[in-house]
DNA sequence: CTGTTAGCGCGTTCAA
DNA sequence: TTGAACGCGCTAACAG
């Protein structure tokens, strides 16, 4: 059904049709009410490609999903997405998913995006330090948002948790708690966010007069698997660490594991600390401590970005850091006496 | 950059270059050659919703995520969506995601997705025994592939495994082992799904002459919180089972955690199965025996199935039913003697 | 208050 | 082999 034929149906132009469904002043009430109401019955919908096209927009976000073959992606993503999508809908915006393999194919999807005008502007997530997606979107001129920071020469709208502080803080719980010997498992290098974790660690290691060791550190990809090689490695050496600090809680969840297997007591022998507070962490047995990330309403909050960058609000006013809580539970204590 | 940019830069007329780009064989090599020149160096990309428009589709498949509120949902949907994004994404369609809180909000989505012309084809996953969107769909004339099947009048296309078969084998294997009191955690009953893993469980059970007791079915959500839960419940009576069958492994991994906790021995005291073959499954402690299904394949298959439907595949010739084969690993071992 | 005209960017007749 | 003209469905400027 379209605008046109609604128009015939009433003895109508096209034009008093779309102005009295879309709420101009200049039409007798009257008319308006026969409109609506003839619409109403067959059912009318606007045909929404006519009217992006006509608008010169798409009236829709992009997202990219990065797939990395063959594994096991933590949930924390859908989580994302389900926060994206509901409040991009309500917002009457469509959502574009293209899920692509990690590499250089990511950023010809946005491209494909962006050049083929399907997407108005578009979220990044999962950012890089030095990222190419980034770089090109600046380069163009698309309006887009991100989760989690990057190194880029102008500034960008975005939001993160503030995993230094977060790191710190729970660092020097540990200390507190008599943990000397404390790993950490963190995020591959290029992630902004690895850095941002590894240096609040460090800040409250040196501060507590620790030094750094680099037996005591590990990266690995932030899922459960990266989370079971990696505490197998730090946990079967001999200067067994008593507390282990991990990017993410899939990491945590796998490292959990790996303690168990090994007779490991959680958290006696060891404490485990995760990050992101997924449903799982509390049911995790031990119930693991770790830090509180509002997933889905970041993502939500990512989408009100996106709207309130395209009706033109300004970067500056569009960056959130966001502080992530340490939640404990009891998947730590106090250090071991050994 | 447009089509009418292009074609004056050139001193041609647009209808020249949209011919020579769309590989139209009335046009000149040399000319052709010219067009392509160009449009590739000052970065011509058509525009999709011109493209769109004018042949009366999008080019996109649409798909909802249906968030459950507050509620962690199990890994299952994101590997889904990457399987089905990939695919999309290389026969070169878009993949239109709307996320609503399951109930009516669903179905208004697919009409708001379908009507606005937004989507020429829609996927829908774990479908109901009747299901509302489909008989929508089906109505409306909107072609559309589920995974899962439904209770319908006229047939449609779709990808599901056969767990009546897995299950039959699945309980077949444990009686085998000797166990006479399997319990069942099953999925809501309004799920098609359900239906067909409680008939496996009851003919297994019918044919080794062992009677259904109710005392031993619980059903819960799809999630590891709803199989902590069942678990409970399940294992906290005085007649307990020795074999727990679950809806899929994240409700088999909730149990798996609450027999730890209630300090029964998995395989010795309880044998465990679950459904999916997350990767998780075989990194749980005892790795866990599930029933395997491919998600990304079965991903994949339904965005082929999806253009298949648009290019005019009959339905009768897009309905698959995958086996889900027995994958036994420690979580299942011979019946306690009690 | 309402209708006519124009145009968004593209593909596709129909003539030349 | 090429171009002019039309229309997809819609909104917006400009009359009346």
């Amino acid at each position: 059904m379209t605008l046109k034929r609604v128009a015939e149906d009433l003895n109508l132009s096209v034009t008093t049709v779309s102005r009295a469904l879309n709420g101009y002043p200049d039409v007798s009430e009257a008319t308006r009410e026969k409109v609506r109401e003839a619409a109403r019955k067959v059912g009318y919908v606007p045909n929404r490609l006519a009217q992006a096209l006509q608008r010169g927009t798409s009236e829709a976000v992009g997202i990219i999903l990065p797939s990395q073959f063959g594994h096991f992606e933590d949930p924390f993503f859908l989580e994302l997405l389900v926060g994206i999508g509901e409040r991009l809908h309500s917002a009457n915006l469509d959502l574009v998913v293209c899920a692509v393999p990690e590499g250089p194919a990511e950023v010809d999807a946005y491209k494909r995006l962006v050049e083929g005008r399907r997407a108005d502007a578009v979220i990044i997530a999962r950012t890089r330090r030095h990222d190419e997606r980034i770089d090109y979107l600046i380069e163009q001129g698309v309006p887009f948002v991100t989760h989690g920071r990057a190194e880029t020469a102008t500034p960008i709208a975005f939001i993160d948790a503030d995993a230094r502080t977060a790191f710190r803080r729970a660092t020097e719980r540990l200390i507190e708690l008599g943990h000397r010997r404390i790993a950490l498992i963190g995020a591959p290098e290029e992630l902004f966010t690895a850095g941002e974790r590894k240096t609040g660690y460090e800040e409250a290691l040196r501060a507590a007069g620790i030094t750094f060791d680099p037996d005591l550190y590990a990266v690995t990809r932030l899922n459960e698997r990266g989370g079971t090689a990696a505490a197998e490695r730090l946990l079967g050496g001999d200067k067994r660490p008593t507390a282990l600090l991990c990017a993410n809680d899939a990491i945590a969840l796998g490292a959990l594991r790996i303690a168990r297997r090994l007779g490991i007591a959680v958290p006696d022998e060891l404490s485990i600390v995760g990050f992101d507070d997924l449903p799982m962490a509390a049911q995790a047995e031990p119930p693991l401590t770790t830090m509180r990330q509002d997933i889905r309403g970041a993502g939500a909050r990512l989408a009100e970005m996106v709207c309130a960058r395209l009706g033109g609000t300004a970067i500056a006013d569009l960056q959130e850091l966001l502080e992530a809580p340490l939640i404990e539970r009891e998947s730590t204590g106090l250090a071991s006496q050994t």
